[in-house]
DNA sequence: CTCAGTGCAAAAGCTTTGCATAATA
DNA sequence: TATTATGCAAAGCTTTTGCACTGAG
């Protein structure tokens, strides 16, 4: 309903109390709980991709009650706010990450496991250069490429 | 090991036996069962994606005692050999469709589930236009877009 | 005070594995 | 005959769900 966008990773240092991710829970008409803030907070600091048991380690540091299946249901309801993403890099898991405002894809190596991001807008192109596209309403692209990056090759 | 190449899809009718896959199964180096035979047969004439269940239901039709482990089992050995690619259309299953001489991509509708492949080399494009991916040896690229089709949109 | 969100434990999918049996080369 | 592959059942992993309790609004 809301687009939320989120454009910075530094934490509110200044002010004693973690604000991270108030606004944006309230604004999606959501209860703000500290497990939401916590995780959400988390995916938004991790440059990386999680899935939910890193996601889930990383938040029982701080909160040592916090169950798994939180985790679970509060990475589903921040996909369907649009608040993250999921990826799949390898066949098993399922990877989060925030929700980009650009479009932006993956070099995945097979060598070191190592992922490369770069924004392109390859839709744009699929859909001027790919005939079967062109009546195909696309709502989302997701590249994955494999192979080795340049330390690994 | 040895690249082997699967071209057609026709069915040997002229002869009896049900020659599909011995030649590539043995070429492997492997052993020519029953249940292997079958299970490639399946794949190749399935012209679309099949998940492991799917072929275990056709499987069954034709022998009656074939076990899921073998199909899961079989599967990966195809998949190793080269003669299947696994695809993740969805978040929670794999499917699979006999490896493709040229690259191709998938358009995934979200309304009819229906699957568009269509043919365009966009590793070399992306190679080419993507300062990332120049110093990125690329072994396999894996489109997927989802969205909706002329029907559904 | 009320209802959405949580924790816990149990279940549900999909996939893998151990082991004795069957079948291929 | 010597292995390799299979069937069956059981286990493994990730993810989901039911239910009573807790906490945000």
């Amino acid at each position: 309903m809301n687009s939320i966008s989120i454009k910075s990773n530094e934490v509110n240092s200044q002010t004693k109390q973690p604000e991270t991710g108030h606004r944006a829970l309230s604004a999606a008409g959501m209860r703000v709980t500290n497990q939401r803030a916590l995780i959400l907070e988390i995916i938004r600091q991790e440059k990386g991709h999680l899935d939910a048991d890193e996601v889930y380690r990383q938040a029982r540091e701080k909160q040592h009650r916090l169950s798994l299946s939180t985790v679970y249901r509060t990475l589903q309801t921040f996909k369907r706010l649009g608040l993250v993403e999921e990826c799949h890099f390898d066949e098993s898991h399922h990877h989060y990450e925030v929700k980009p405002s650009t479009e932006h894809h993956h070099l995945v190596c097979l060598g070191c496991g190592k992922v490369i991001e770069f924004q392109y807008p390859l839709t744009r192109y699929v859909k001027r250069n790919v005939p079967e596209a062109r009546d195909f309403e696309i709502v989302d692209t997701k590249i994955r490429m494999t192979g080795y990056c340049s330390k690994c090759r």
